[in-house]
DNA sequence: GCATTTAGTTTCGAGTCGAAACAATAAGCA
DNA sequence: TGCTTATTGTTTCGACTCGAAACTAAATGC
C-alpha cells in the first residue's frame, strides 16, 4: 500500500520532469542557441552558489556527473559567452566560474519554463506553498538516504557566525555579505541540533 | 511573490529529478546491462498502456520526443530482450511492443529506485498521500497548459462504457476486461463535465 | 489508379556521458 | 630540501541521446 503510493510518487516527478523538458521554443529561436537542459540547471547553479562553491568540481558533485563531462558543458557555456573563467591566484589548479549577463538573461529565459509558470498560475497560492514544502521534506529525505550532503545555504551551516559587524565564515573566518549567505556551499555542514523549524535549508 | 514560490518549486522539481537519476548501481552491475534513464521511462509507459497505445507511435508522443529516437532506443531494447516488436496484422506499417520478462525485471529493479524508495520510508504516510495529490493537481494543470491531453487512464474516458457484461470501449467498440481499463490509452478524451471528484486520472 | 497521409527506419551532426589517461599544481612527509 | 601522493581540471574514446531530414512501405482519399 505504501509502495504504491510510493510508485505513483516516483511516476509523478518523472512524468512533471518530462513535461518540463519538453521542448517549448519560441519558433524565432535560433536553434544554435538552444542549451540542453543540463546547461541550464548549472547555469543555475552557478547563479546560486557562493564564492567558494563556483568551480567545476563544485558543479560535478552538486549535479551528480563525471568531472569531464562537466568540463565539456562548461567549455561550450564559455564557447558561446555564457561565462567567464578564472584561474584562481592562490590555487592555480582551480578555476572560478562565474555567469556573464548573457548567461543570466540565458537563465532567466529558461528557468522557470513558461509552461510551468502558466500551470503554476491555474492553482491556488496555498497549494503552491503546501506542494513546495511536501517536496522540501521529500529532498531532505532523499539527501539523507542517499549521503548527498556537503551542499546546503551557508546561513544554515553549522560554522555560520553572526558577529557584531556582520556574519563570517568559520571555516575560511571571512567575513560574509547577507547576500553572500543566502547563497548554495559545497562546504555546508548540518547543524547537529536539528530542529523541526529550519524549513528550505536543503537544496 | 507566487513568482519566488513557483522558481523553488521548480527548482525542487529539477533537484529530485537529479538526485533520481543519480547512477545508484550496485557494485556486481555489468555496465553493459546498464540502461538509460528514458529506456526505463519507455518500459514502464509500455507495461502501463493498453493494447492501443503500444506502438513507436505513442511512445513517441508520450515522452514527447522525435520517432526517430524513439526508433533507435526501441531498436536498443528490442536487441537486449527486453522487449518484443509483433507487426500489426491488420495495419502492416504498426508494430506492436510488449514487455518480455527480462524487461518486466529491469523495470522492476529500477522503479522506484532503491534511495527513493528509503526516503520515502522516511516520511509519513500522510505526507506521501498528500504529497501524491498536490502533485497530481499540478501534473494536471501542466497538462491544460502544454495542451498535452490525448493520454489518461482508460476507464475515466468519455468513451468508456458499462455493460451488463462487463466495459466496453466507445471508440474501438470492442471489450474491455477490468485489466484493460486500468491503463493508459493513448485516444483518452476527458469527460467534458470535469468534476473535481475524479482524482488520478491524469498521466 | 494516383496523390496524399501515416508509421516506422535510417542517416547525419552536435552533444551528453562515463571511463580512463593525462598534465599541472599543491600538500604531505622524510 | 626533494620525493611521493592527492587534487583539479582537460583531453580522448566509445556508446548513446536527440532533432532534423530523407527515405521506405503501407493505408487512405478522391
Amino acid at each position: 500500500m505504501a509502495d504504491s503510493t510510493d510508485r505513483r510518487l516516483y511516476d509523478l516527478i518523472e512524468r512533471l520532469g518530462t513535461l518540463l523538458h519538453d521542448r517549448a521554443r519560441a519558433p524565432d529561436d535560433d536553434p544554435a542557441d538552444d542549451l540542453q537542459p543540463v546547461h541550464v540547471r548549472i547555469l543555475a547553479y552557478l547563479d546560486a552558489c557562493n564564492r567558494y562553491s563556483d568551480t567545476p568540481a563544485a558543479v560535478t558533485a552538486y549535479l551528480g556527473l563525471t568531472k569531464g563531462t562537466v568540463s565539456q558543458s562548461l567549455s561550450l557555456l564559455h564557447r558561446r559567452g555564457l561565462i567567464d573563467k578564472t584561474p584562481d591566484p592562490d590555487d592555480r589548479r582551480v578555476v572560478h566560474l562565474a555567469l556573464r549577463p548573457a548567461g543570466r538573461d540565458a537563465l532567466a529565459a529558461h528557468v522557470p519554463p513558461a509552461t510551468f509558470r502558466d500551470a503554476c498560475a491555474q492553482l491556488p497560492a496555498g497549494d503552491r506553498a503546501a506542494l513546495a514544502a511536501q517536496l522540501d521534506g521529500l529532498l531532505r529525505a532523499m539527501q539523507q538516504t542517499t549521503g548527498r550532503s556537503g551542499f546546503g545555504l551557508c546561513h544554515t551551516c553549522r560554522l555560520f557566525r553572526r558577529e557584531p559587524d556582520g556574519f563570517r565564515c568559520g571555516l575560511t573566518l571571512e567575513p560574509l555579505s547577507p547576500a553572500d549567505s543566502e547563497k548554495i556551499c559545497r562546504e555546508h555542514e548540518t547543524p547537529t541540533t536539528s530542529g523541526a523549524g529550519a524549513a528550505h535549508d536543503d537544496v
